[in-house]
DNA sequence: CAATGTATTAAACATCTGTTTGAAATGACT
DNA sequence: AGTCATTTCAAACAGATGTTTAATACATTG
């Protein structure tokens, strides 16, 4: 039940739990003696090590953004010699793993969606640190497929579209888990799903492309 | 900052009280004594009329669904005589409104929305009453455009690829406000937005249909 | 009008929660 | 061993929260 050993001194013991917990039921629903059970610590040791809960959760939060930064590096999707079909492709790949990774890192990745569909105070500091060069990344790969007359718009547009296809196996996992529970069901399912998407999204952009073509002339 | 007339009765403000609170803040954050207080009622009223906090919520929900299901009724993208482009065009701008419907009406889908990113015991009853028939619809509309020779797997990964798109703008709406706000500033950006993704769908899923016709020769 | 069932209310209850406190334990260094 | 700073701990505190209670007001009916 618990992936912190004993041996790591109280300070880092009680920000990993604090990670598992906050995602696993919110910031609201948490409470100290939860965590402080878990890393088998007293009540006392949070206010002592981190000022207040509020201070523990945007120090744990800024902890998960970085950890799963350095699990999954956006490297190989930023080659610019690559092909853009290939670099959406890995973008996706990496990106709905990332989501749906369900080992010990899969509670940054919950956390930090969590964040996002509850936002409290710490939104801001996230959306700086791991959502904009995501969005950067995607908006240049995106660029790319649709050709240079793309107008602002539409790019953000086709941009939320291809992220929008890979948040729903996070934001609604509770629902594809029941009526398409297949789809994400083990590693070679999810690679399939991420294959899926980047075509479905490739066959759009590049068609969008061309009626953009067709409408110029 | 209170919709609710005080000429109806105790229990119906209760259930609309309810369902605006709980759509705000959750479950969890929700007290009692924030519904009574703003219903302007009595603590004991929400145990008096409803067993508890708990029933009151799943009672809520079913009025929530119940009532959306009525202001929004998808009847027109159910018409079989319309070509499939037209009735996915329908569907998802009919979808999107529903989402993004700021009025009153609005923290229905917020509740709903919230129940399914995070469940509690309540999920099953919102998926079978208001996730099912949509996912059929939707399935039916889909099917027509990839042709008859979809595989299953194919057919329900366009299907999440399709409501992916529409949904990201409810759970991740924190950051589409921050960092793309004019795409649903207003009732005409909403309507811009429902039809790129209605064309960004029509366009990978006749591609699709039409790979799959290339693979079988 | 009296009686009876329903609705409303203020107060209390028991439990939970974040935080504080002051003492005890631990460890480093002279 | 003795001093000192740091860490750990049990206990307590103050406020909030879901629920219950018992008394009061209201309305309907015979």
């Amino acid at each position: 039940m618990n992936s912190i050993p004993l041996t790591e001194p109280v300070f880092d013991r009680l920000l990993h739990v604090a990670i598992e917990v906050f995602a696993e039921r919110g910031f609201r629903a948490t409470t100290v003696r939860d965590i402080c059970s878990r890393a088998n610590v007293n009540v006392a040791s949070v206010n002592y090590y981190f000022r207040s809960k509020e201070s523990l959760y945007s120090k744990a939060l800024a902890l998960a953004i970085q950890e799963a930064n350095q699990r999954y590096p956006i490297t190989s999707a930023q080659d610019k010699n690559l092909p853009p079909e290939k670099r959406l492709a890995l973008f996706i790949d990496n990106f709905l793993h990332k989501l749906l990774d369900d080992s010990h890192l899969g509670f940054h990745s919950k956390l930090i969606t969590r964040e996002i569909a509850e936002p409290t105070k710490a939104l801001d500091e996230i959306i700086a640190i791991a959502i904009v060069p995501q969005f950067d990344l995607l908006e240049d790969i995106v660029r790319q497929l649709l050709g240079n007359p793309a107008d602002k718009a539409t790019v953000e547009r086709c941009l939320l579209s291809v992220l929008g296809q890979c948040l729903m196996f996070k934001h609604s996992r509770s629902i594809v888990e029941r009526l398409h529970p297949d789809l994400i069901a083990d590693e070679t399912a999810i690679k399939e799903t991420a294959k899926h998407i980047a075509n479905f999204s490739i066959q759009a952009l590049t068609q969008i492309a061309q009626q953009a073509l067709v409408a110029q002339s």
